[in-house]
Formats: C-alpha cells, structure tokens, sequence
DNA sequence: TCCATATATCCCTTAATGTCGATATGGAGG
DNA sequence: CCTCCATATCGACATTAAGGGATATATGGA
C-alpha cells in the first residue's frame, strides 16, 4: 500500500507530471528540467527525488551532470502499465504541448552555468 | 491537466483507496464505509465526494441512503484502464485483504443508526 | 591544492490536506 | 407539521507538501 501511495502521490503535482512526459522524449539532466519547467534548481532536485523514490525514473550520473530517464517498470508491472498508461495520457493537453514544443532549444550547455 | 491531477490525488490517501478496493466487491452506503474503514461520518462523505469528484465512483439514492458503485470509465480511457488495473493491484496487500474479509459482516441494517 | 560547476540538502514560509465534532439538508413516516 | 435518520457541509486544528534562498557535497580542471 505505501508503495503503491508513494506513486500516486508522486503523480499528484502538475510539475513532476511534465517531468515524465518531458523524460519520454529524451535524458535530461536536472539544469535541462529547471530550465524548462522555469523552477529553482532546489525545487526541480527535489521532485525528482520524490519521482525516483516512486520507482518512475532513474538517474544516472556523468561527470558533473546526473541525467535522468525514465524506469523501464520491469520492478512493478503495474507501475510498467501505468507508465505506459501515461506514454499517451496528456498528449493532447496544451500545456505539455507547449512544453514539449519548447525542448529543442534546451541543452545543458548553453543553459547551465548561468 | 486539471483531471489528470485530481485522478491521482483521488488515488493519494489510503482510505480512498481502501473505498475503492471495497467498492470493487460490492455498492456499499456511506454508512457501511465509515463502518468498515472506522472513520468519522464527515471524513468518509468528504472522501467519497472527491472521489466521485475524480470520476472515479459514482452513486444513485436510495431513500436516506445513497449507494455509491464504481465509475463504468466509459467518459474517459485512461481512467477506465487504470480501475482496471487497479482490479488487480493491491490484490495482495495485507491490509487490503483484511479489509476485504469485514466485508461480509458489514451490512446497513445492523451498522446505521448506531 | 584550490577553484568552478552541477546537484543535493537544509531551513523557512505559505498553501493544501486529512480528521473530527457540530450543524445543516432532505426524504420517510407518524 | 414535526420528528427520525442517513448524508452533506462547515469550522477548527494538526500534519503534510510545495516553493525558493542559502549552504553543503562532489567532480573535473588548472
């Protein structure tokens, strides 16, 4: 039960929602996420723990940048379904359109650092 | 977006989802959740309405009492495939089969109007 | 060894949520 | 019309959660 609590609730904020649906596009690493989601780089950091805890992404690190992708959910098959669920869920919500739109400008290089 | 989120909030707290693993089994009143969950009246109406609120349940009047049932989905896929999924998941959680097994014990006659 | 950078953690403020008791609503029956 | 009874709503309180600034951690390079 609080496994299955710890994912919805990680579901349950419109900022980590647009991270998994960002991270199905591609690897992200945290100042990428901060950049498109326009948060503090604490407050994007912190969702993401709360998203990995959730058994929903993982990370690895490289260097200095720690990039993040989605879990396969081969831990969880409802998790798996749920995740897949949510591969096509909100495709169509303007909001993530618009997000979505804006991640072809968005590369760490030119954002970190600033 | 908006139903999205609500969807996953109706999901966050463990006495939704113990309404919602009961109600799999069978139409139940107000009276017989507070009952088998051992909540205060309020506490179980409020969660009840932010479920039904979520499209998740749904309840037709009976007299005084008013029996609440799951959501058919039919509205909208992405719900109705995760109530399905949700038939399954926490099928084996303890604390879900525990609930399950007051349920025959719980009937609206002998528990209202204590 | 020292510095710069990307990320994580800590602290604090503010908003949202779960819970209950008390009260309101509304149908059924005398 | 008045009274039960099941349910809904309101008010108050305690807990949790989201947000950002400041600081700590860790890695790569001079």
């Amino acid at each position: 039960m609080r496994e299955f609590i710890k994912v919805m609730k990680a579901l349950s904020d419109p900022n980590r929602v647009k991270m998994i649906k960002l991270l199905q596009r591609r690897v992200l690493c945290v100042c990428e996420i901060k950049a498109a989601l326009e948060l503090a780089q604490s407050t994007a950091s912190k969702h993401l723990k709360i998203l990995e805890d959730a058994g929903l992404i993982t990370y690895s690190k490289e260097g200095l940048w720690v990039n993040y992708r989605l879990a396969d959910g081969a831990k969880n098959p409802y998790v798996s379904s749920l995740l897949g669920n949510l591969r096509h869920w909100l495709e169509e919500d303007l909001e993530i359109e618009a997000l979505v739109a804006k991640l072809p400008e968005i590369h760490r290089e030119t954002i970190c650092g600033v």
